[in-house]
DNA sequence: TTTTATTGTCTACGCATGTAGACTATACAT
DNA sequence: ATGTATAGTCTACATGCGTAGACAATAAAA
């Protein structure tokens, strides 16, 4: 329950079992891994163990243990948003926004595809 | 120079550097954080040691040490924000903006504002 | 039943971080 | 010359994280 701040590594796993549609075990995620992590079947464990004391993700117990996140990606996504909005741009979405547009770095395609996203997403 | 990540206790320093048009000695820097820390002298201290260490503040002996930040927030904040999308939207400032958009917690009127700025943003 | 493979737990270790006390070097006051 | 305030360094200690080996429990194989 208490609301825990989730590691990088963790996170890792957790994308691993947001992005699958079933509840997966530890080899299932290990395999799933596997393209950007190498880590030993234990660190996996390790993680998975911190999350579920975390309560970020629960395990069901089948042949093998199954394991499922606890909340949704776009909960998630929603609540570092806002703390990231809070920590860099005060509080204000809109300088956010200001900043991804000033971005001298975003590509002009980049920045045609925002606009027009943002056109079309307001009637 | 080695581009070290940075802490929040580091941060909140920063912060009060960037804010700063001068540079700052050490008891300045801590009188304008009490507001928000009540760190002990020595704990202020450490962590300008870490920035000195990492690199990211330079000091400047007078009567007492004078710190300034070696970058520039927009630029730390550029970067950081690069990491964000990476790390929570593929990548995709665009899957940004449009989280923003469809936040429901978000009121009305920051909705409208950020309507408004990004119609001006695009002629 | 003894061996072997598999799955999970427990312990550990080095490094970063938040926090701060102990100690030292000045410099100023007496 | 001596005591006291101030600024800065050094050491420390608990907690979290990245990483993984040692070990135990269970199941399957020989």
């Amino acid at each position: 329950m208490a609301d825990k701040k989730i590691s990088d590594a963790e996170l890792e796993i957790l994308e691993v079992l947001w992005s699958a549609e079933e509840a997966l075990n530890a080899n299932e995620i290990r395999a799933r891994l596997n393209q950007k992590k190498n880590w030993e079947r234990t660190t996996a464990l390790t993680l998975i163990r911190r999350l579920l004391d975390k309560g970020v993700i629960s395990q069901e117990k089948r042949d093998v243990y199954y394991y499922t996140p606890c909340m949704e990606r776009s909960a998630y996504v929603k609540e570092e948003t806002k703390s990231f909005v809070n920590k860099f741009f005060r509080g204000s979405a809109k300088n956010l926004a200001a900043a991804l547009i000033n971005d001298e770095d975003m590509s002009r395609e980049e920045i045609e595809e925002l606009r027009v996203y943002f056109r079309d997403s307001f009637r």
